[in-house]
DNA sequence: TAGCCGTGGCG
DNA sequence: TCGCCAAGGCT
């Protein structure tokens, strides 16, 4: 037998660390979080990555990694930052229980550890706001632990290689089991980043690129031509439609009415305009009973047309109202005024910047 | 444990 | 257009 059969061969048996390696030092994506060369990786930085890009793309989290990292540049700047600042910073990102988190997380690795972040999986994984995924993610490429970060990609990864026909998400502890069986006695850091690489360039969800793929011989899905199937999915129940109502009040001076959101839940902590809850039901002829509630009396103009969101888990329309009140207006309890020309610098949620855009424009 | 928790991009 | 999906964690 000749060497390239029985490379061949050996190829076709089962996927091989080392291949993958060897594409990721030629191909790997060069990221504002990554180290350079031989440099090591700090641990607050890759913390501060593997926190903002949950559930968030790459490209979204760039800016917002840039502006953290120039403004706190270690964790204990960050740690003596006012959660206000934060979640001022955080605005736009989604998924605001992280920047809570980030900012308790950072508190807590200065009590805890000296403001250093401990090398253990179990202390990492005692942290606000890290998990599983996010400890051995932080494990492995900060400190180069033996541990394997099970993302979408890497399940997207091991499921089309194996050719996993259980649904996600119970299929996900054959998965993990499977991607520690991979895990070479070495460069786990870069193991890590190689598969979420491979996962986000080559292994996509739709139109992989197989011919580029270094495991693309021992890919079972691969040999049978339906990789684009994995993983396999349960199919899942849309949520219903919520309405509601949102006020904009505009006083003379050039300020809007905005308040602060309950510390818990949906957009939680975050600054909105005044507005009615939001119900499958929602009764519009009964709208102005949410509006806030100014010495004597006021009208309300309805503004045509409406804002539309789409949640997680369900999508929104809300109907806005608009009003004006003279200088000197006092702010209705809970509530405060804000310069209109500062809105930029309020922790605002997108949905809350479409009311606004919508009611000023 | 399954539902909750944002946003932007893409086909 | 719209459903899907992206480096998940918490309860």
């Amino acid at each position: 037998m000749n060497v390239a059969v029985r490379t061949l061969k050996r190829k076709k048996a089962a996927a091989d660390p080392a291949d993958l390696l060897a594409w990721y030092d030629r191909h790997r994506r060069v990221l504002p979080w990554r180290a350079r060369g031989r440099a090591k990786a700090d641990p607050y930085a890759v913390w501060l990555s593997e926190i903002m890009l949950q559930q968030t793309t790459v490209k979204t989290v760039g800016p917002y990694y840039a502006k953290f990292l120039t403004r706190w540049p270690t964790v204990g700047a960050l740690a003596a930052a006012p959660l206000d600042d934060v979640l001022r910073a955080w605005a736009g990102l989604g998924y605001y229980a992280r920047a809570r988190n980030l900012h308790a997380c950072a508190k807590a690795v200065v009590e805890r550890h000296g403001g250093i972040f401990p090398r253990e999986l179990e202390a990492l994984r005692a942290l606000p706001g890290i998990g599983e995924y996010t400890a051995a993610a932080v494990g492995s490429i900060a400190f180069d632990l033996p541990a394997v970060p099970v993302d979408g990609n890497v399940e997207r990864v091991v499921t089309r290689l194996f050719a996993i026909e259980e649904a996600m998400p119970a299929a996900k502890p054959e998965i993990k089991r499977l991607a520690a069986s991979l895990l070479p006695p070495h460069r786990s850091g870069d193991f890590a980043q190689a598969l979420m690489d491979l996962g986000a360039t080559i292994c996509s969800p739709k139109k992989p690129a197989c011919a580029l793929c270094p495991w693309s011989e021992p890919c079972i899905a691969r040999a049978r031509g339906d990789q684009e199937t994995f993983p396999r999915k349960a199919p899942k129940r849309e949520g219903k439609q919520r309405y509601g109502a949102a006020f904009v009040a505009l006083r003379a001076d050039g300020c809007v009415l905005l308040r602060q959101r309950p510390e818990k839940g949906l957009l939680g902590a975050m600054t909105e305009v005044p507005g009615s809850d939001w119900a499958h039901d929602f009764d519009l002829s009964t709208a102005l009973d949410a509006a806030p509630r100014f010495r004597g009396k006021l009208q309300w103009r309805k503004l045509g047309g409406t804002v539309t969101h789409v949640f997680t888990h369900f999508p929104l329309r809300l109907t806005v109202y608009k009003a004006e009140l003279p200088r000197g207006t006092p702010a209705p309890k809970g509530a405060r005024w804000a310069k209109v020309s500062g809105l930029a610098g309020e922790a605002l949620p997108t949905l809350m910047r479409k009311v606004l855009a919508h009611a000023l424009e």
